[in-house]
Formats: C-alpha cells, structure tokens, sequence
DNA sequence: AAAAAAAGATTACAGATGTAAACTATAATT
DNA sequence: AATTATAGTTTACATCTGTAATCTTTTTTT
C-alpha cells in the first residue's frame, strides 16, 4: 500500500484552478470550476480539505467572511514529478522510447521537434 | 464515477509481463512476478481475474492441470491510449507543452532530438 | 479408492476516491 | 436579540484498489 499521498484526479481540478488564480475563495473556486459545468460545493470542500490534509494546499483567513485557499506546491514541480512517475510507470523511464510512441501516433510531427529544437538553441 | 475499466497500477504489472511473454500459466505468471521480489500468488490471481473480467486477458485451457492467460489487447494499444490520458490530463491536449516541460527537467536533450528527426526522416 | 495437493473461483477487508449530506460556528439580516 | 444564511468541519457511503484468505473442484499421490 503506498502513501504517496498523490493528487487524484478530481483534487488535480482543484489544483488546476488554484495554480492558475493564486488564491481564492471557495466560492470563486466553485465559480471558476462551474464555468464548464455546475459542481456541487460540498464536493469542492471535500476535496479541498483532503488537500490541506495533504499539505497541498493551505487555508488562510481573508476576512471574517471567508478563507482564501492557496496552493502550497507549485504547478511546475507537480509536472515534473508527474511526468517522471509517467516514465517510470510506461516507458521504464526511456524518454526515446516514450518519444517513439508519441511520434508513431502521430501526437509528435516533425515540424514540432524542429520547433524544439529552435527553442533549445535559443536557450543555450 | 468513471466506468473507463481502466488498467491499474497492480494490474499493469501483471500485463507488462503477458505482454512480453504472450501466454503464461498462472504459476509461470507468478515466477515471472516474482523475480524481483516475491508476490503472493493469491493477489496475482485476484488481479487476473479482474482483468479477466474487463475483457483484458483471456483464460485459455492448456490441459488439464493448467490454463493460460493471454492478454486481448495489445501494449501499443494501451500505451496509445494511456499516452493520450496522460496528455490531455496533464497539459490539456498541448504536445509541444509536455515537450518543453520534459526539455526544462532536463529529460529531454538536444542530442536525443535530433536522433529523433533523424528516425523520422529515415521512416519518410 | 482415499488422501493430499494444487488449480480455479469466491469472499473479505482496509484504505483510497468521488460524491455529497449533516453538523457547528459565525456572520448577516430582520 | 432572534432568525437566517453561510462558511467551515465532520461524517457518510458506494465503488475502486491492493492484498490475501477461504472454499470448491480437479488432478495427482499414496
């Protein structure tokens, strides 16, 4: 069994949002995910405070109205980790060969590679 | 509540096996696991018969004193698929996204890009 | 044929997850 | 101040997942 203490689908929503707008409310939280389609607040709760359980996310009094929820671990490094554990998990952390499979799905064309590598070099 | 059926962590572990091996017995299966570190057999077989369940593996009669589990679809299919998930989760659809993302962790370099073009050229 | 071993099938169970209601404290309204 | 509304907190519950034991049917041994 392993306590990873993972973001899960549902709480990744949350962060989605949260990451974007730096800090809200719960009820901007709701808003701002209704905005596709309506979700129930309780559920929003919930999942914000299996997030703050998880020291993911952290509660901080705004107003005698309401908290502001503000997230704790930043997009960048959830990424990061997140593509490691999907190259462990798929590709045995090969990256040519992930890179293979989305290039023979045609998710990869060759204009895009040649894109990258501009980016690359301006980098350097 | 998602009825996608999908393949989970345990479960991936028993089909990367199948998948390599085609067709094994339940004991061949175990052994195979096991190389690594021991596994229960009983939790092997719970999981088989979950994928046996979503239509992933097939039980086949070997003879009398064992079947075959034989996966019923293909790793390229899955990976495929779960490439997409993966994607659309992640950087909502956006390849050149996850791209640069794996580039800036270092994942990705200059060098293995290149080698890339080049397999797409020789394949034109 | 009876007993033992092993394969196959079913049941169990704790923790995770998605979803949401219920309860409690505090702020807003009447 | 009493009532109502709402934010915050806790509890609920079905399904999923990882892990494994138990039961049942065959096959093998004695």
């Amino acid at each position: 069994m392993k306590m990873t203490n993972q973001i899960t689908d549902a709480e990744l929503e949350i962060m989605k949002v949260l990451w974007e707008k730096k800090s809200l409310t719960l009820n901007e939280l709701v808003e701002e995910l209704s905005k596709e389609e309506p979700k129930n607040k309780s559920t929003i709760k919930t999942l914000l405070y299996r997030l703050i359980d998880k020291n993911i996310v952290k509660s901080v009094e705004k107003n005698k109205k309401a908290n502001e929820y503000k997230p704790l671990i930043s997009e960048k490094k959830y990424l990061k980790s997140a593509n490691e554990t999907f190259l462990e998990k798929m590709y045995d952390g090969n990256v040519n060969n992930m890179l293979l499979n989305f290039v023979e799905d045609k998710k990869i064309t060759k204009e895009e590679i040649e894109k990258l590598l501009n980016i690359i070099d301006e980098r350097e």
